[in-house]
DNA sequence: ACACTGTTTGACAGTCACTGTCACCTGTCT
DNA sequence: AGACAGGTGACAGTGACTGTCAAACAGTGT
């Protein structure tokens, strides 16, 4: 009972170690051939063989190719919408927002390496596939929920336009952040961009 | 020389009307299955039969299916980069990007019928294609780099906040017009998008 | 009416992302 | 050890494209 490897091991079920291990490997490989080869130029049969699975097991443990690139934008995507549920109630809508995004940004660091290849592998994409999301339309269409529920009039329009827009801000930002090495921090270009939305453009 | 088929016959080649007329065939055609019978239920070669053209005509004149769907979104794409730079460089940037949608919003109306069966087509397409984009990744960097210009400061980061947030605004306006028949015009509900937007979020 | 030339077309074969099925393993629990 | 859920590879299939090729065709000059 005091096998030292125990204190891992019981508490998750082994085989879902071995899954996840196995998701982990197949993003990584995935991420490096891509920065490597180029996104179109690696097919999914060829990750497949170069992690040792076949194809079938690749596409049991990944929705699709698109999202081994994607997928690391939208992780955490939920917890956007979770952090604004958990403001209070009476703070200004916009600045729940703000703070949700801003509690998820700052948390968003991805080891150097681990960057560097994405930054790689998102250049030779596709370009309609080239955006960085950080919510899915149906996340997207969740807080946009919430964001409503907030605002007490009626108009939903406003929830949307708010959501939508500020999302795009701080899309841009990140996608910003990629392309310039020299550039600030994540947070603080998101902060900028943050500032500049709410406050109106000009 | 004076047969009546000359008047419009001469000055287009007669060869790219039959294409045009193919084209646009083939885009009211694919519309209607797909609003028939959602988007996923109809393949390409299931509209190229149905016009009578093989598949391999049908790809020649189409350069992808969701094109077919999204195409009327990005249809006039450049003329909103075009229509910003007409604008008066003394302008007030962001008055002058209002302005330039403006002018292409002002004389956005297919005619019900088509409407009515694109917003059908659009219900029925899968989750991830749903968003209606005005300018595709090309034209948007397009039009960020024509504001950047016009910014003395040299600080792009903000020229793609304006444009990328501002265009957000304008789509989900225009997805909510497609979402609610009894909804105000797009022009009016772009208008308050976009002063939502500029005045500052809230 | 005639060939000459460049475009358009259909048939066909191929690639690639993805799906479904099915028989076989392999941890896990008893 | 034995049962059983969950994972796995082989395989066949679908559907969006792509490339190639020979035949049909429009536009031009004679």
């Amino acid at each position: 009972m005091n096998d030292p490897r125990a204190d891992a091991a019981p508490s998750v079920p082994l085989r879902e170690r071995k899954r996840l291990a196995l998701r982990a490997e197949i993003q990584q490989t995935a991420l490096q051939m891509f920065a490597a080869h180029g996104f179109d130029n690696v097919t999914t049969e060829a990750i497949a063989e170069a992690i040792g699975i076949s194809p079938s097991t690749f596409f049991r443990h990944v929705p699709s190719k698109e999202l081994l690139l994607l997928g690391a934008t939208h992780r955490g995507r939920a917890q956007i919408v979770a952090n604004f549920r958990a403001r209070p109630a009476d703070e200004d809508v916009a600045d729940s927002l703000v703070a949700a995004i801003l509690g998820r940004t700052a948390q968003f660091v991805d080891d150097e390496e681990t960057l560097e290849l994405w930054r790689r592998a998102m250049a030779s994409a596709p370009a309609e596939m080239r955006r960085a999301s950080l919510l899915n339309r149906e996340d997207c269409d969740e807080l946009i929920e919430a964001v409503a529920a907030r605002l007490d009039d009626a108009d939903e329009l406003r929830a949307g336009v708010l959501v939508r827009s500020t999302l795009a801000a701080v899309e841009y930002a990140y996608e910003w952040w990629l392309g310039h090495d020299d550039a600030d921090s994540l947070h603080d270009l998101t902060r900028q961009a943050l500032e500049q939305v709410t406050r109106g453009l000009s």
